[in-house]
DNA sequence: CAATTATACATTACGCGTTATATATCGAGT
DNA sequence: ACTCGATATATAACGCGTAATGTATAATTG
């Protein structure tokens, strides 16, 4: 019964966990980065990994592609922009939709992230989760599809089935 | 090559992804424990499981307990305080400790959270995992065990191992 | 026993995510 | 063409984690 509750603990406070587990990752990642020259914020990286691929996006598709509000991405496209790692322009044919490209400077970003942080990263990632991480990964998306279907607390209230 | 990028692009972004799954889930629990009349903040209730288990504890302990910082702690304490749900006490033998306890409002609360919410959220996030749960938690643990031992920066720094 | 170092907690400032809401522009319907 | 709802972004306020630093008390050491 203490042992119940503990695992029951444990699934209440796995949002938590999850949480803290990330920001340790992203300060190890920027601590990283900045070691080679790069002290732009981790928060960032990803946001220039995508433009870098998709050459210009709107803050909408950053957004959806990003899996992350729009508010978050308005914020990451004016931080990139202040550091001149990207440039903002309005789209013509829509004056609403905002889109953004990488700069000159943010380019040598992208291509550094692309050719060493990212596959340092990768690999380091790879070891640390040993021989479970194709089936980490595979349940890590399986989660979020998950809950993308029904959140949690849609699927608590109706928990009779299953 | 590109796919070569994506599974790094995928590592990058991993921290990020972590933290916004666990805000997802702590939203989730917060919406679940609201609608059953209770809306405590969600990230106090880990605190309130811990000293519902062991009566009363340290700021310290606390954090080690919860595997957060020590300003975190501080700072659950003092809004579970401002809730009614623990009270604060200075240690006699050592000024300088303080600990907490839950007061008879925060054990009614405990004992919900002990009783249906733990439970319910366990089932919902079990389902959830589906099969691979018992595994993705193992990795989970193995991954914040790793990282204890040697962060990701120092393991991508020498990187030539394995 | 005085002085120094270590420990426990509080405070401050910040990162990065979220909602909720405001504003401007677009598109549709009458 | 005008109005009105929908859509794209901006802004504001907040949650919850961190690191860095301040302050009071303990413990140690010369």
């Amino acid at each position: 019964m203490t042992e119940d509750f503990i695992r029951n603990q444990a699934f209440m406070s796995l949002g938590s966990r999850l949480k803290r587990l990330g920001e340790r990752m992203q300060a190890d990642v920027q601590r990283l980065a900045k070691a080679e020259g790069f002290d732009t914020p981790t928060g960032l990286i990803p946001t220039v990994a995508i433009l870098g691929e998709r050459e210009t996006m709107s803050i909408g598709a950053l957004a959806e592609a990003l899996g992350v509000s729009q508010p978050g991405a308005t914020r990451n496209i004016a931080q990139l922009a202040a550091l001149g790692l990207v440039s903002e322009k309005w789209d013509r044919r829509d004056k609403r939709v905002k889109t953004a490209s990488l700069t000159a400077k943010g380019k040598v970003l992208f291509r550094h992230v692309e050719s060493n942080l990212g596959p340092r990263v990768a690999r380091a990632v790879e070891a640390l989760c040993g021989s479970g991480r194709h089936e980490f990964l595979a349940t890590l998306a399986s989660i979020e599809d998950g809950l993308d279907a029904a959140p949690l607390d849609e699927r608590a209230s109706k928990q009779q089935e299953q």
